[in-house]
DNA sequence: TTGTCTATTGAGCAATCGCTCAAGCATCCC
DNA sequence: GGGATGCTTGAGCGATTGCTCAATAGACAA
């Protein structure tokens, strides 16, 4: 290499990911491309190929960080079903930020695309099935110290809990003041807790 | 009225719901309207006024078509606790038709609607605030006829029986297969009946 | 300093966007 | 039949879309 680039390729993605995440795809122009990631529409194409491959880097970014999220919050709780409710609860309480990027990038990201833009849809729910199974391999964690009954599906279980954390984003996203949030978390949460084994010693 | 309408105002708003359903408001083009409005643009401009305005009429369509299905589900029931548990089993047995029209509209315009559509935003929030009020008064009867517990916070019961719904139709959405749907539905279904009363003659 | 190589630039492409309006035409009353 | 009325038409407006490429500028080796 002759020469460094004099842009930040990681920075320049977080910015796509802030602006796609609050925009959406259709309604993210290459014009608020440029300004957010301080490039010309030639050096976009040079770096990103097209705004569709752009915002397929960004979904896989978002994806990353979003997993690597969920595992820092589980291994710092002391059990697996336990981390899980306290997930849930952190979430209704930690909804700062923009209100248009609330509620969850994959989930906006597989609201907002047809069939026109296949490929889009399939990623996210790629990534989607990626961490519904993440979340099933902590249940059975859960299951494996004992904290649940062995005869749950866990598979079933995880699909439940990921519906639990959309609407619970979606809910975020609409506006609902902190002590709804709040309410609705630990009521999501309270559901689960309801699944602790009693026989558990 | 010296002509009558060559066109059928109900039957053009009928298809808008549809197209707008799929594909959301910024992916839908005039030129997608007049083909399935079978109108040209003049005659589109004069009957709805402009796109955002022939949106939000849509949009009210939907919402009023929504609410009377909703009624009628509940006062087809025995009870209305009842009546709420077999909505949700329903919903997970019955979204056949185009895959891209599962998710509520609702929830598919508020997470496609930033700033510069505002009022869109706005009016469908509006909506989801008057169903989900319109819940609150389902489990007030159910609280009226001993079905629950007068301790009971209906407002707040009625924001996690909406956030249910909308996390089983964008599950619907995501293209989960006829069983998945189901066990989802049955799940959520019978985290509400664990509320009926047990003190209930 | 000079030459080479590559990343960056930004004017501007064709296509499409939402939208307008003068012209046309079907229907009515007389 | 002959206006009068007003909805329908569709070419095409200016603006914007995603995107391209010849020209430029900057960092390196020599």
């Amino acid at each position: 290499m002759k020469r460094a680039r004099p842009y930040d390729r990681e920075a320049a993605l977080d910015a796509a990911v802030s602006l796609f995440w609050t925009k959406g795809y259709h309604a993210t122009s290459l014009k608020d491309l440029e300004a957010a990631l301080s490039m010309k529409p030639g050096s976009i194409y040079a770096a990103f190929k097209n705004k569709e491959a752009l915002f397929c880097a960004a979904l896989e970014r978002y994806f990353q960080k979003n997993i690597a999220e969920l595992h820092e919050r589980i291994s710092a709780s002391p059990s697996p079903l336990q981390g899980l409710c306290d997930h849930l609860r952190w979430l209704g309480q930690n909804q700062g930020g923009d209100c248009n990027s609330r509620a969850c990038m994959l989930i906006k990201t597989l609201l907002d695309t047809t069939a026109s833009e296949a490929k889009i849809a399939e990623q996210a729910r790629c990534y989607l099935d990626r961490i519904q199974a993440e979340i099933a391999t902590i249940f059975d964690r859960a299951k494996a110290c004992g904290e649940l009954s062995p005869e749950m599906e866990t598979g079933r279980l995880a699909r439940r809990y990921q519906s639990d954390i959309t609407a619970l984003r979606i809910e975020a996203h609409r506006g609902t003041d902190r002590k709804g949030l709040a309410d609705l978390a630990e009521d999501l949460a309270q559901g689960w807790e309801l699944l602790r084994d009693q026989s558990h010693n």
